[in-house]
DNA sequence: CTGGTGCGAGAGCACTGCTCTCGTTTGAGA
DNA sequence: TCTCAAACGAGAGCAGTGCTCTCGCACCAG
């Protein structure tokens, strides 16, 4: 690739990603209103009108600093889930969940982009769509580990409306088509309620109450955890029988923990 | 009230309320980013810096609208809370939690406004605090009359660290002292989950999955309620006409759910 | 009746996103 | 190696924004 790029377009990548930074600079310091096609102009040395060769619109910026964003924390999330050892289950829920919320305290401008009130006209570029289903993706793949290694408590469904049971039967064909309805109903519950927490802590709503909200956090992740089935803890010493029959069947294999949710 | 005013106070009484309902109606079409000062003030047919005359800056304008917004919400949820039956402690915590979205579907951008990224430097008036707790009452209120009724399971508390410990005792003893604190954090996870289920679907993250989120949304609100140890379903009505004349005008298909067909 | 005060209109400033034009630079094809 | 179109940066300019200041007019208490 590198060898066929002249020296223009090489320019013109370095200069594209250099904008970028200079707005998620701005971004970083002055919110998504803050950040000015001019102000990252002037932060580069040259004119506004320049900027429009690289970006058509400002809202088109703003829209790469937003799939930049779901990227980013799409790897957060799918490294924490990687770093863990692969039959902790329980541990890996819970980090996961934590390196959502350490990037979104770490980079709050660019999570209020991505999860607050849509900016413009909110237009979801399908390249998002993807990058957005990653969090959710990480926490699946978590579930289904424990469902092959037969740990997970499956919950009663209870009634469910002909929509939604459509609804989970269609999202579980084309993402875990091993996970009963009610499992992934939960899955869909914890994973809100995940980024709930995380805005109202950003956001200010939990001033009053559990205004630090580092233990709190860990207390609803682990109780969401036990709500979805996970196991209570990882067994500490499991009998060898156990471990014979974890590693003996294997459903994904463990040498490519490099990506850990893999969509099937 | 009006004996002592003079026509100069009222007619300024009535012209803020106005600017408030033109800004409002540019919000609701364009969103935050579209509501502007020189707009409102063309649409009721003055220039631009008479405005400043009622408000001194478009954030203090913002702010109104953010005061408002919470109001309504408040509100909309009380009067759901209020309106039902108050032993039928299930059809209670449904009922509020399904103002909550009914508010937040009729009006998406004032939501966005208030539960969305926070759109200037992000001061929190006072005066929003207690009108932002009045949602997260009214379900603690279904709460108190559980326990105090008997009927409310509480659930075990697990390991809790002192930080916690000492954030869900100080919220108790202003909120509900008679509340066990495993009790008072699992109401801290409902609440952050229901909103958090609201933003998904307002914000376009559900599209996906469950994208007509309403039965989603009762099923998990019903979910919720069961994981803070509400009582499975109420005891059985007092009397059918009571109920018949309690709930004879219910608006969408509420009485049983008998649009939704059980399968499994 | 009079003088201070609240009010709306208008001009103007600094800023924004965006468009258009104009020389210059670049690099692929002749 | 030369040529010419394409890509590029700079500048001017337009319409829009929030906000300030000043100026007359209308109100209302003294």
């Amino acid at each position: 690739m590198n060898t066929s790029q002249t020296a223009r377009e090489r320019a013109r990548a370095v200069l594209t990603s250099e904008i970028k930074d200079a707005a998620r600079r701005q971004l970083a310091e002055s919110g998504a209103t803050g950040m000015s096609l001019r102000g990252v102009a002037r932060e580069l040395g040259m004119v506004s009108s320049a900027l429009y060769r690289y970006f058509p619109t400002r809202d088109d910026l703003l829209t790469a600093l937003i799939v930049d964003a779901y990227h980013a924390l799409g790897d957060a999330a799918e490294t924490a889930n990687a770093i863990v050892e692969r039959t902790d289950l329980r541990r890996r829920w819970r980090d996961t969940c934590r390196a959502v919320r350490q990037w979104a305290l770490a980079n709050p401008h660019e999570y209020a982009l991505i999860y607050g009130s849509p900016v413009p006209g909110y237009q979801a570029p399908q390249d998002t769509v993807a990058q957005a289903a990653r969090v959710p993706l990480a926490m699946v793949g978590v579930l289904r580990d424990a469902l092959a290694a037969g740990t997970l408590a499956e919950p009663d469904t209870g009634i469910m409306g002909v929509v939604l049971a459509r609804q989970t039967a269609a999202l579980a064909a084309t993402i875990a088509p091993e996970l009963p309805a009610s499992v992934l109903i939960r899955a869909l519950m914890a994973w809100s309620q995940l980024f709930g927490m995380i805005s109202f802590e950003l956001f200010g709503q939990f001033v009053g109450s559990v205004d630090p909200a580092e233990q709190f956090f860990d207390h609803a992740v682990d109780l969401m955890a036990t709500f979805i089935g996970l196991p209570k803890q990882a067994p500490q010493a499991p009998a060898p029988d156990v471990l014979g029959a974890l590693f003996g069947d294997e459903p994904d294999g463990e040498a490519d923990d490099g990506d850990a949710t893999r969509t099937a």
